[in-house]
Parts: C-alpha cells; structure tokens; sequence
DNA sequence: AACGACCATGAGGATTTCTTCATGAAGCGA
DNA sequence: TCGCTTCATGAAGAAATCCTCATGGTCGTT
C-alpha cells in the first residue's frame, strides 16, 4: 500500500499533530495550509488520500472538494470538521466515498479511517487480535484475554490498552497517551492518564504496566 | 469446521435458550442436565466443544472439567458461572485453554465464544463489516455508515443492529431481540427494544426498520 | 536525612447511556 | 365506528462511565 498523504490543515498544532503520526505509522506527508494550494497539489494526483479540514482561510475545504471532484480527480478525502457544523458536512459528503470527523478527534481515529481509505479491498487482512505475553486484546469484541481470565473494558480502558499493544515495550509519555486516546487538545494538566493507567493495572494485573519515572509508562518488559 | 457442541445444564430454560440459539446457527447439540452424564457423554470425545454450567446438582462442573482434563480430553470448554462466583471460577480455569461467561448472558455473546473456540486458528477470515442497502456496519471500530454518514452508536444501538444486519429482512420478534441483546433473563415486560428501535430509526433513517405488527421488527424490504 | 518532584489512589461530581413509565396515536377486528 | 390491542415517543430516574481533585506515598537528588 502506498501512502503518499497531503494534509490540508491551516492551524499550525493540529497540522503537525496528524503529521507526526501519519508519518510514525509509515506514511509520507506533505502539509499545505490554505485552499488554493491544496487543490493544485492535490490535482497533480501524486496523493493517494488528502485529509482536508473544512475551516480553512481563503478558498474553503469544500470548494476544494467540489474542484477536486469536477476534475474527475478520485482520491479519497477524510474531512475535518468542526463539531457544529456537522450538518453542512454530512450534505457535502453525497454520493462520495469520502469519510469525515470531527475536531476534536483522537488520532488512533483518524489513522483508522485512513487505513480504511487506503486498503480499497480485502488485501491485507485486517488485524484483529493484539497479543504481547499472555495478554491479548480483541479488537472485535473489545475484550481482552489472560490465561486464566477474560477482562470486559470500558471505552477507555480498551483505547489505552490498543496503544499500549500497539507499541509493546515502548515507553509512552503521558502526552502521546492523551492525544492517542483523549484527543490532542485535552487539558495538558489532566491526571486522566495516570487514572486510566491504574484502571488497566487493576485488570490486567499491576506487574504488566511499569512506571518509568519522568518519562511516562511501557508495557512489559 | 465441524460443530457438535454439548450442553451441560440443568435449568430447562436456559438449556434450550443455547440450544436453540447454537441450532440455528448451524451447530448440533446434545444437551444434558447432570454431571455424571455429562462426563461420560464428554469422554467419547464425540464433541467438538462443551458448554458447561457450574451450578450442576450431583457432580458439580468442577469436577466434571477436572476429571475430563485428568482423562486428557482436550475438548474445550466454556464455562457457565454466577457472577458472584467469578472469583473461584477464574482459579478454577487455571492454564487451561477455557472460556467463561457469567450468567446471565447474552446469546450473542456465547455465539462468539463458541466460535472463538472452534476456529483454532486463521481459517475462516473473520468478517468485520456487515451490509444491507447502502447501509454498512463496521465491527472492529463499531459505527455503522450510510453514503452520506458515518454514524456512532451506542453500545446497546451497536448490538442491536448488529443482529438485524445478521438477518436482514426477517421479522425479529421482541423476545428474540431481548435475549439475544439484552440477555436471556430480562424483564420480558419491558419496552426496551422499542425504545432502542427508535434510537436507531433516529440515526439510521425511520424507512430502514420496519414494524411488523403483532410480530416485532425487520430490516429493509 | 530532607526536600522536591513525581506517582498512586480513593472519593465524588459530571456526563453519558440505559431503562422504565406514562400518554397518546395508529391499526385491526367486531 | 367503536373498542381494544399494539406501537411511538418524550421525559425522568437509575446505572455506568468518565474526569477532576485532594491527599499521601515513593523515588531521586542534594
């Protein structure tokens, strides 16, 4: 799967926010932040998918939508929008393919409808059933399993629990777990996390989520 | 896959609630209500799963699974226990390759434990989108979508059209509606399943679930 | 050893979801 | 049409989940 991706994103923190990560998870990113770029680059159809927020200055997302698909350009697009202005969007999405999601949004979200995006069939046969040790996590039913037990989980929980499978081993800081799962413009100063994270441990067992002091936490070793 | 499954429970109306639950879905099941017999039944090693309630009279479930295990009958077994006893069931499941599920339970719920346990391993690729029209319901990220939508539901919406996708066209009455959502014991007096009906019709456009008066509901046509 | 920073944890309030209830509308048979 | 059953729907109480806050403990550094 190629993975050649333009964010159309005006606000410098969330610009950067996406890029980051789309580009952790293998993607290349190319960032412009009024309209009127955007639909150039975008009609030179080097992109594979274009994630548009609609609150841009200048020329708006959608009427660089709108151009895009007069051009007969076909790339998928995942809209941004605001939580408001859920209405006008969902009128701007007839007929096409295109996703959209609204701001605030939790990156694992995002990188979920891109992957959807990009893998136009049944090739690479979707994951569904994360394992590290003796642990695993269904990401059908939402449960997660121990040798001797299997664990319900809140929305939450199960959310925190996907990013630490996800990065076994690896040493997160509070700040990705909170733009991760929370969103990246929760209160900073929240102790959510750590509230979470003891949750999980409760669980899951306290021994399998380690504190590394100062830094944040790691699953496993 | 093959799918003899025998159930071990004395309640009358539990046991015929899996049966016939695991019929329709393909399965063939024996059903007995003791723990003597269901030893010797399980023995043969003609099944290829057992359901196994703990609150046996006679020989209780315990001792069925332990004296199976002992015989080295590897069939496995999902377990049927009070929620207040959860504690000493999970002790009692210990390395084993076993299930649990506490009563009461959803049918849906059983089905996927059931299928789990028969599936060894990456056969029979999972399916995690349902569709019906121009309406789809992904699994693993739990929205469903319309050409113009992605719709979040709840957990309660979620499970609800779940089972309608699953059977599109067909009048569901109310009572299969309650226990295969709600769960086998609920209230049957309650009016839950309408109310949820139309918590969807809300989301999901009135036309799509139609009213079959005297009967229940049904998807589509 | 003492201090400060960082982390763990219980409790309580806010929010969301779930369920019940009451009322009125719609369908159906007499 | 009348009367009865069935269904639709809003509202409100109950329950679960989520988040914040306050307190006390732990670790590392000086």
């Amino acid at each position: 799967m190629s993975g050649r991706i333009l964010i159309v994103e005006d606000e410098q923190r969330i610009a950067s926010f996406v890029e980051k990560g789309l580009r952790a998870n293998g993607f290349t990113t190319s960032v412009v932040g009024d309209g009127d770029t955007a639909l150039s680059w975008a009609l030179t159809g080097d992109f594979d998918l274009v994630v548009l927020d609609l609150g841009l200055p200048g020329r708006d997302g959608f009427a660089v939508l709108r151009a895009l698909r007069e051009a007969r350009v076909a790339t998928p697009v995942v809209i941004l929008t605001a939580r408001d202005s859920v209405h006008d969007t969902v009128a701007g999405l007839e007929g096409g393919a295109d996703d959209y999601m609204t701001k605030p949004f939790r990156f694992e979200e995002l990188l979920a409808r891109v992957r959807l995006r990009l893998r136009p069939a049944d090739r690479a046969p979707e994951v569904t059933v994360l394992r590290h040790d003796d642990l695993s996590l269904d990401l059908r039913t939402r449960r997660a399993r121990l040798p001797d037990a299997v664990i319900d989980l809140t929305a939450r929980e199960f959310a925190l629990l996907e990013l630490f499978l996800r990065h076994p081993g690896q040493v997160l800081s509070r700040e990705q777990m909170l733009s991760h799962v929370w969103g990246y413009d929760f209160d900073p100063g929240s102790n959510v996390v750590d509230v979470y994270v003891r949750a999980l441990r409760r669980k899951i067992g306290n021994e399998r989520i380690q504190t590394v002091r100062g830094m944040g936490y790691r699953l496993g070793v």
